[in-house]
DNA sequence: CGCGTTTACGTCGTTCGTAACGATA
DNA sequence: TATCGTTACGAACGACGTAAACGCG
């Protein structure tokens, strides 16, 4: 049993099963990656995976138990290189962020730059998703953090720091009939017309849904996207009324009105979510502070490295303020 | 880095810094593990050790970073290695079993034999020690399992099933003024006379310490030992009064009488202790249910795979019974 | 001068890539 | 027939052990 046995384990499970590819992502010849799978089963004295004529089928029971141990050896063994990084003040190596669309979109370019300028040699790598895919990539190895959002408490997994707060906001078309209402908007406003809206408000336990049930009144959703520019688009095209985050809203929307919309939607937090048990590189952490400047660095380290659970981080700003924050410094 | 490098990376440190009998120990040439030594510090980048002259003088702060990891990685390639053992009904290997003098002189012996004879093939390895110490080498994979004992909650560290209870009898020569009382013992009766007993009592945690202060009576220690013999040989010097466990009392001490004191002392509990994230081996599982068999097999498994905290273990039984239920079955 | 580490060197085993072969849909 | 995995072979590398040199107490 070696490292480089384990690591082609894990590429060819996290490959779906297909060798020639998992060759490729770690940079090997495919013969290579099947005679060492096959030395790793002869050592192991079992099938790691059944196959189907000569193709891999699917995981032995056994073999998810190895697999699950190769990926705690695969995280300590690079977390063990991010140590010696870090040590030597390398400034370069890559940055995996795992997130939504929207974050990616509006909220991570200007922290992103000012790490780039920081540090010119890292290469970031953002890896869009849903929710639970987010998670997922984090939590086996693919993504060094995560950026995601919620109503209420933190998400369940990993160690989570708020990057700040932010509304969702209404947007209709300019001659939209509740553009010219002379009252602040109400639900059973927004219920007597199709919605259009995040993907993420199909599930039923999204906000969204559960504001409307509260009250009793009807969701409709004409279209829904993880895109915020696709939400925008469709509501331009009269599908419907917009709900979207306040921070994909930037002012040049041709012929679209922006309603607020205050209380009527719960306010959301964006986190950061890291792994615990998994090296931080010095740039990560300047990615942090950059995403949330209201933390200090050596509190993330300190909370970070001691396991610390209640972090007791300052309330998160609201979005208008992080970016008052930065056209002002 | 590879798994070997790690792996005689932790034998030096666990070798106090001595190449050479840290190759011994990994059945390799002392050279072969300078070598690598030097070759995994090149890769890192930095000094694992501090030398003094040639010799290694200390770890380096992030020599203790990295080791740590090692021995996470070096503790899961062994799970790995111990499931696929499992898996292939392998009867041979080795148990390491850290504990007590008394455990291993008095309650450990039958429990091992009836593993013997199951697994002949399986070289039991008992590492006696103080309860400190004890807890140390489960912790740093160097016993994998330990058997001690304690008044009242389960030791702190690791994954624990009571395996059975006992309490503390009082050991005098058969001419003995407190072997002719015709009433039961008191506390104030021991006080009266220089103690001889474990080596743990000299510490100030120690509950027969405690039992004393709790009623204000001197404690005088005449003589302590880890070795219940000890204690047994030195009662008969006349050194003073016994206090030990009642397991150490086998009914054919010449010359000597043994008085129960019943409520004086609180009852005490033996321990097994695992550790969580160690695969078990089958032969290990057997040796606990052998050495608790109120415990029901399939209950460790299932609590110990699933990391389940409070597992309903049924109520130790006492010493006595265990006994009695041997002798029966 | 003993103890322990490092350096030097030769051998052996292993890995890796190329190329050819085999099976499957 | 295209795709994917296995087998075969040769070259290069790396690990290991032996032997000798070096430093320190």
């Amino acid at each position: 049993m070696t490292l480089t046995q384990l690591r082609y384990l894990i590429a060819i499970a996290d490959s779906g099963l297909n060798i020639t590819l998992a060759a490729e992502r770690v940079h090997a010849t495919q013969p290579g990656l099947s005679k060492q799978l096959k030395q790793l089963e002869d050592e192991l004295g079992f099938k790691l995976f059944t196959r189907k004529g000569k193709s891999l089928d699917a995981v032995t029971a056994a073999g998810a138990e190895v697999l699950e141990r190769a990926r705690i050896i695969h995280a300590e063994s690079a977390n063990i290189r991010a140590l010696a990084a870090n040590l030597r003040n390398e400034a370069h190596g890559e940055l995996r962020i795992a997130t939504t669309h929207t974050q990616a979109r509006y909220a991570l370019p200007l922290p992103i730059a000012a790490l780039h300028s920081r540090y010119p040699d890292v290469g970031v790598h953002l890896q869009p998703g849903g929710d639970a895919e987010i998670l997922q990539l984090l939590e086996r190895g693919q993504a060094d953090l995560a950026v995601t959002s919620s109503v209420g408490a933190a998400p369940a997994s990993g160690f989570t720091l708020p990057a700040y707060r932010w509304r969702r906001v209404v947007l209709v078309p300019e001659d939209h009939a509740l553009a010219k209402l002379d009252r602040p908007l109400t639900l059973a406003d927004l219920a007597a017309y199709p919605l259009v809206s995040y993907e993420s408000s199909l599930q039923p336990e999204s906000s969204l849904r559960r504001a409307f049930e509260a009250q009793g009144l009807p969701l409709r959703l004409a279209f829904t996207a993880r895109d915020a520019d696709l939400i925008r688009t469709y509501v331009q095209a009269g599908l419907g009324v917009g709900v979207l985050a306040e921070m994909a809203v930037t002012g040049d929307d041709e012929g679209l009105r922006v309603l607020p919309i205050e209380d009527l939607l719960p306010v959301c937090t964006t986190w950061i979510v890291l792994r615990r048990n998994r090296v931080l590189r010095d740039y990560a952490l300047e990615f942090i502070v950059q995403f949330a400047p209201h933390i200090d660095r050596r509190d993330v380290r300190r909370a970070f490295d001691h396991g610390v659970e209640t972090a007791p981080w300052p309330e998160a700003p609201h979005w208008r303020d992080v970016v008052a924050l930065r056209s002002a410094g």
